[in-house]
DNA sequence: AGCAGACCGGAACGATCCGTTCCAGTGCTA
DNA sequence: TAGCACTGGAACGGATCGTTCCGGTCTGCT
């Protein structure tokens, strides 16, 4: 023993903790029902490498989903530092855009039921997102007839465009999102929309025979 | 027999072969991988009623997104027809928006093998939306940096959002245009956004049990 | 009236898929 | 070396789904 910096079998476990979650991650953003086989697959794991850490599929997608929710908290409050209105707002929204984070707390959701500890966190986001809304229309830069549960809609629309390719994909949601940021705001936007435009063909894999 | 207007077993027939289609266009708008029986059971029909009208799954689910392409070439013909160029882009959104063309379209894409039919009215379309999106930008109204390509971006938007009732769904995909129609234009709206604003706890059915 | 056939509802079937359990194997640790 | 923590993946049982099939109903024609 020894050293901490852990070695073989138990190194294994500790990494395999990381990597499975990662997996889990990228398998169920993509497909919320996928089976979790497909989760140890692409994570290079068997099976009782998941089952030893989580009591079945609901808990593993509870855990998810609740990371999911916690990183929109983390994220709110961090925006919430931030001294100018406006760009709180905004941040807050790319943030949680590239997080890909709406997609787990809200596609996930239903999946599973959910702990009172989970009722409390969304509780939280809900108020911490009101007060970033409060602001940005205090700023004066937010369309006066914005509401907070608009957020949800502007998120669902950045969380709905989806290529296989996932650094294509931040770069196509920040475009969207930069195109939505317009038309929630009072001010004409000056800069160019952000991102290599959306060229011909790149939606065509959608044709391709799936599953 | 004589009188044209159908009765009797016929008449089931003949209604029948509108119900299915109608039936099918919720269940797999709603869930693209919905099973046949549910189809079935919406209608109010057997399943043989389905299987005496088409092959098979897949060719339901082709007749239908080939019926949706369809419909969004015919919307594109018609906005063409508009004058004001601005308004027949705006118009022609709105239209495909309302039909939740996009959904049948895109979603249902890769569920069967396409015909080449289908493939050159795909190209149609494109075409119509090219125009479409050149006329805006003959109107200084459409943002210069704007491609035909963020049509897709944008009917994805509208097509993420999604509530149990339909009419309430179409109110918010409204809203929701809106305020992306404003990203995309360079002059800044003054119409106030459209449809009663999400309320609070709207969007909790989201966190109850699912199927 | 009577019959052929169009059309229907839904049970039955076979294939697949999926979550979970189980066990034999592997390499630390002591 | 013995014990232990952990793993990979086969095996299992249950659920789901597309499709087929059959017994029945109603129609239109002779």
């Amino acid at each position: 023993m020894s050293t901490k910096p852990l070695a073989g079998r138990r190194a294994q476990a500790a990494r395999n903790d990381e990597v499975i979650l990662e997996a889990a991650r990228a398998v169920f953003l993509d497909d919320p029902k996928a089976p979790i086989a497909a989760v140890a697959d692409r994570a290079g794991v068997g099976i009782s490498a998941l089952y030893r850490r989580y009591a079945g599929k609901e808990a593993l997608l509870r855990q998810l989903c609740h990371d999911g929710l916690r990183r929109y908290v983390a994220v709110a409050e961090e925006a919430l530092a931030e001294p100018d209105d406006w760009a709180a707002f905004a941040g807050f929204l790319a943030r949680v855009v590239d997080a890909d984070v709406h997609s787990l707390t809200v596609h996930l959701a239903g999946t599973f039921t959910p702990t009172e500890e989970m009722g409390r966190d969304a509780v939280r986001a809900g108020e911490l997102a009101a007060t970033l809304v409060e602001r940005a229309h205090a700023s004066g830069r937010l369309r006066p007839d914005v509401v907070v549960q608009d957020l949800g809609l502007v998120l669902e629309a950045c969380a709905a465009v989806r290529v296989p390719d996932g650094e294509r994909t931040r770069e196509l949601r920040r475009r969207q999102l930069a195109v939505l940021l317009g038309g929630l705001s009072t001010v004409s936007e000056a800069d160019p929309l952000p991102g290599p435009a959306p060229a011909a063909g790149e939606f065509d894999w959608r044709w391709r025979r799936r599953e």
